[in-house]
DNA sequence: TTTCGGTGACTGTACGTTCAGTCATTAACC
DNA sequence: GGTTAATGACTGAACGTACAGTCACCGAAA
């Protein structure tokens, strides 16, 4: 849904500019963001912008759209289908939180669209971006409970619902303020979670998801 | 944090005020509201508002404590420090839902603060708001180590954070549009989440809490 | 000279906040 | 009981700012 021209300039030009509007985005929120602000920042003019993108809502779609396939790509383009289902969840919690710290506002502006007074966005998107991950994980579960490393009395949707959910809340309190600081609370951590003291909180929690999931003994 | 005015009209007007302004927040967003739409809802005037509080932000924080503290009363005011912690679990999630279902608003104000855009809220209130919580988990997940009903090798900051993760993603997921939409696609069902079909649902979170808690044994 | 990306002053609207004044109720006094 | 003064909630037009989106024009390249 960019426009022409916005598909004709340079490449440098192009990832500058998603790069500084991911940014803005993701620091004032939706309503929050002003486009000669962002203008300004992407060095471009205010009637750039709208050579680029029809409206401001229009760029912001485009940009979780964006967003979310980069952090899907560096997820699971890399992760190798043979592994059993721990290793795949670990993998995911691994590659997704170093993803996200290295690009903090590309989660944020995802979970932009969990807000009030952004439902236009949500039912936009929310079936879409959900479905992908769900089957996988679902896939995967069967998987486990067939070849006897999944506890097989589990409901499999409820645990993928489940495991989905914890990923969504390590991530966020990775990238949105308010998470970092509950984060920050509950596990009375004396600094801000950043990339080395990260493994350790990670571990624990995939630890946890291993409790929920092995059968009783074996 | 209202004015002495908003304290000395009548019990009736303050109340419509109240939940008028809960409503609207929770539809459209803080930004995305409008105080003279919510001067025509509440059936008062602009300026009356501003002789209730000082400005939007001053109201919308004390809305925010002002229905975080609801809830509490309504799921802590009638919990039994006695019960077992599985029992409290199961009290927190049932009241909790019950409550969310009659007052959707109330939480997604509360969610609000999690929005990007929203930092000033979310530092002013987080710590606050999670520490109750965080201390009570703890507490009670110390209790049931003790007891033998809880494994003994959790780490009890990270189980608590988790427990309270589950149960805020179950919340929002009563009361959002995002996390309404996620949930029923994950547990493919037909119709929405309501107070009919939502039991099922909840008492299979608490299994899968079960399965993390419980000694392998016994 | 046609094409096309770029520009930024401009426009119209939306909205938070203010304020000068109204009006109903209560208190004070005779 | 009647008159007056004080109180304080209430009002909505008006103000100022912010900001999404437009447009007439520019300059380079082909």
């Amino acid at each position: 849904m960019p426009k022409e021209t916005f598909k004709n300039i340079s490449e440098e030009k192009r990832q500058r500019f998603i790069r500084e509007a991911t940014s803005l985005f993701a620091e004032k929120g939706y309503y929050g963001t002003d486009m000669g602000e962002l203008a300004r920042r992407a060095g471009v003019s205010k009637g750039s912008i709208y050579n680029y993108f029809d409206s401001k809502e229009d760029l912001f779609l485009y940009l979780s759209d964006y967003n979310l396939g980069l952090s899907r790509k560096a997820i699971y383009g890399t992760l190798d289908p043979d592994w059993d289902i721990y290793k795949q969840i670990e993998h995911i919690f691994q590659t997704g939180a170093e993803f996200i710290l290295d690009n903090q506002d590309t989660m944020v502006v995802y979970l932009s669209m969990t807000s009030p007074g952004m439902e236009q966005f949500a039912n936009a998107r929310a079936v879409i971006t959900e479905k992908f991950t769900a089957d996988h994980l679902k896939r995967e579960l069967a998987k486990g409970i067939e070849q006897g490393i999944v506890r097989a009395d589990l409901d499999i949707n409820m645990t993928a619902f489940i495991i989905n959910g914890l990923y969504i809340l390590f991530v966020a309190s990775l990238s949105t303020a308010y998470f970092r600081i509950r984060l920050k609370e509950y596990l009375e951590m004396d600094e801000e979670i950043n990339s080395d003291n990260i493994q350790q909180h990670q571990a624990k929690i995939i630890e946890h998801i291993h409790k929920m999931l092995r059968p009783p003994k074996g």
